[in-house]
DNA sequence: TTTT
DNA sequence: TTTT
């Protein structure tokens, strides 16, 4: 349940290859940041401009396997999500970062056609990246976990925003 | 036009009364942190959880004037609008804030069927707040204005994300 | 999984008591008309125009219930579902009716602050409707259920589109 | 102005090449229908199940240029519009046909990275659609009318809902 | 009537 | 850092 709406909708082009990690509890987590464009004529100029505005997107569960073996540097998708802001701390300054988290209550779709090495349909999945170890002898099926978590380190520390 | 898409739907209880203040070219904008909350159970302690997330939502133009009039502490409203990441420095570190803007594309409702104080319907409107005089002689109408700006100062230096 | 996307949100008020009944499998089902308003000057005369469009919603499985306990005429809700049109026959003639469809991959939410009746905050529950007898002895929980079906008869056939 | 929600979101494929006509006043309206899909996996067989939903969209405006132009059968877009019931009658009886609008307020994108017979990139425009000449006349700009009527005949009578 |  |  809820009280209130939260709710982001990104069609947008992935600016690298995702990142896949998994946590402890075996489930995936994917980050990808995803860029949307807008264009419009200023009223004062005349002239056409243009802003891209970058977004960091989570993924967990099983949408971010999908998206560790299907996404690429350039794909263009949908996404549905919720925002998240969380803190991060650096030389003892906090930070904040808003990232649109998508799990089991979102959505993803590929929407490249014809991606860009294949030759029609969607791209042959990437060779599965090795799970960790220490997931293997976990007696809770990794589907069980919960499907996202507040906090945890998305991306380095060095990243802006 | 655009290509891309990048939209947000939040329905969320806002955290105090607007501040709105009018740019040189005389649009006013107004800003707002709104909480959205999602409740579950966790599935491993059975435990009921809560989480708060609070957006910060920057209103442009006529729908800024609204905001300003209806809209205080408490109210209940759904905003349409879309993402936009200002960066910004302080003790010269680059910090990055992370906003949703809602201009003449997105929506603004309030969704208070009697608030607080009134008696039925909605809140009688705030009395106006005073335009600087400076727009007053500008030869081009405010509504002819670009109703969003990329990069202003939408929250003090010292608010965090 | 989906390939594409079918999504409506709408923010309106009920048109009547919502109907709630129950499938053989068990699983609640509850019908609800919802209108949305708009308002705008025309261009032509500069007269204030109003239209109001009304909506089908149709909702299944333990939202179904919750609508039922807590909705009433003159509501107001939030609500997101996907669309769905069906085929009905009427003296040999097939017609069609839209409806929104909301379940477990759908989101509704009450947004009326002090219902009529109520003193303050959420209406208390309507009495539970009577499940019918036959659902008891099931073998299978009806949360194990298909949350929603195709094809059904979700208004009387005299109803309007 | 608005006093409630009414949106959809869509991403889908379109059934046939568009037809745009022009109203008397000069504006584009163009129809398509846009078909989006789900699959899912039946609890009870274990079965593959699909479903595909057909819509009926209507664009008025510039943005029903843009489909006459851009948009074929086959191609994969993304509209953002609002339910709209029109009553129809045929052989004396009332019908009803739901149908979403786009406009103005409105949002399309092309989601085809290569088209069809194309090389890279978006297709050609196809030769520009004859305007009816009674609008050349016209005084006022196509631009200036209102961007959508409630009351037309989008389609013809003989197609279902 | 589309698409994978 | 993407895309058109």
């Amino acid at each position: 349940m809820a009280r209130g709406v939260n709710k982001v909708i990104l069609i947008g082009n992935v600016g690298g290859d995702p990142e896949v990690r998994y946590l402890p509890n075996g489930n995936a987590v994917a980050n990808v940041t995803l860029a949307t464009s807008d264009s419009w004529k200023d009223k004062q100029t005349g002239q056409q401009q243009e802003r891209t505005e970058w977004h960091r997107v989570v993924f967990f569960g099983r949408i971010a396997e999908v998206v560790g073996e299907y996404v690429r540097k350039g794909s263009k998708m949908y996404i549905e999500g919720r925002l998240q802001t969380r803190e991060w701390e650096k030389d003892g300054v906090k930070r904040y970062t808003t990232e649109i988290v998508v799990d089991m209550g979102g959505q993803m779709q590929l929407l490249d056609g014809r991606p860009q090495g294949g030759e029609q349909g969607m791209a042959p999945p990437r060779p599965q990246q090795q799970r960790p170890q220490q997931q293997q002898p976990s007696p809770q099926p990794a589907q069980q976990q919960p499907q996202s978590m507040p906090d945890y380190d998305s991306f380095d520390d060095d990243i802006p925003f």
